[in-house]
DNA sequence: CTCGTGCTAGAACGATCACTCTAGTAGAAC
DNA sequence: GTTCTACTAGAGTGATCGTTCTAGCACGAG
């Protein structure tokens, strides 16, 4: 059983998973939680922003284990990046299209009206960033080419599940997925030449 | 001077990009525009609902025919996506980098609440895919990859717009380009191969 | 038993939400 | 001048927003 903290943090997500963050208000987090108003405030004293906060810094690098679990399974870059988008359009179908990802939407509403808020998502979005480049730099990409790598495929990941989404299809997801695989192999063989076969 | 129904759209448009749908309302809208609630009401009876559908729906057209200039203008499809990208971290930059695209951030707030919203920001977005993979065809690409390549390219501008506006750094819409560029560059000469030299 | 503390419980607050309503004005048609 | 239509004008509606508040419960410490 997890605690009422835990509770409402998860509640939280999933309803900015669908609604985002303006769309989501406290009374159905509490309602979704099943908590009572006076122990959202208990744990989350500062309300909707802290609330909102600790939602996005805490999600955020589970979200960056799921890829590391992903590319420690698979055989090679391009693979993890394959089965990494194949797995989103699975969950996208599996759910309803429901949003992958609740850090994507809440970052696009929040970037010029709450500057805790953007801050917040940016932190996660650069810790991902930083993690793939690590992944592409072990595969011999130099630093910068990894960054510039890494910082395309989360993107193309959040711009693909806008795209997924506002068609309740997942195809452009997987077509992107299929392209962006073929920006890392082209990327990677050219860093084998380079670094010397 | 523009009538009062088009100043009701381009507010709404200019709110939509810094705080999204939900975070923009009736009352905001009537004050950046200048007109009574009534006007509001007059022209779109039917509220919030049909302002926003009118509002993505006509704005939509608009950013087209700007890729369609650029790309005109530009000597060949890999410019042409270099320049947008390059147009785009310069919007930002200027305007303190309130969202390029108010589209991307309403898509991702109503996929799952608002069925008609959710159309129109798809019917917007494939409208964007078709005339970017009509671009590449005519460069050589298959009809198929030329799909996926747009569809990429449009995945990655809003992604872009999302990291760029949460960094508040043109940086990685950048990078973005960049890496995008040379994906529409292999793309385009493999095509070139293959059609036969 | 009696505190103190951590948490539950939800009614109540003022503000703001999308929207409706009535009243009035401007100008073309006749 | 009268009438009709298109539009302006904003106060008023009930609902809901984020937040605060008071009251009480559970339970370990003394």
């Amino acid at each position: 059983m997890p605690t009422t903290r835990d509770r409402i943090l998860t509640a939280t997500n999933e309803l900015f998973r669908r609604n985002g963050f303006n769309g989501t208000s406290i009374k159905q987090i509490t309602v979704a939680a099943g908590v009572p108003m006076g122990s959202l405030y208990h744990f989350f004293p500062n309300g909707k922003v802290q609330l909102a906060q600790e939602a996005i810094e805490t999600s955020g690098p589970t979200y960056e284990q799921l890829f590391e679990m992903i590319a420690g399974e698979a055989a090679s870059p391009q693979a993890a990046i394959a089965d990494f988008f194949d797995g989103a359009a699975e969950v996208l179908e599996a759910t309803d299209f429901i949003d992958i990802c609740p850090i994507g939407t809440v970052a696009r509403e929040v970037a010029s009206t709450n500057e805790m808020l953007r801050e917040s998502t940016w932190k996660v979005f650069s810790s991902w960033v930083a993690a793939m480049a690590a992944l592409f730099e072990a595969a011999g990409v130099p630093t910068r080419e990894a960054r510039q790598l890494a910082t395309t495929v989360v993107a193309a990941l959040e711009g693909g599940f806008m795209l997924a989404r506002a068609a309740r299809d997942t195809a452009p997801l997987r077509a992107i997925g299929a392209a962006i695989g073929l920006l890392v192999d082209t990327t990677l063989a050219t860093a084998a030449v380079t670094t010397g076969a």
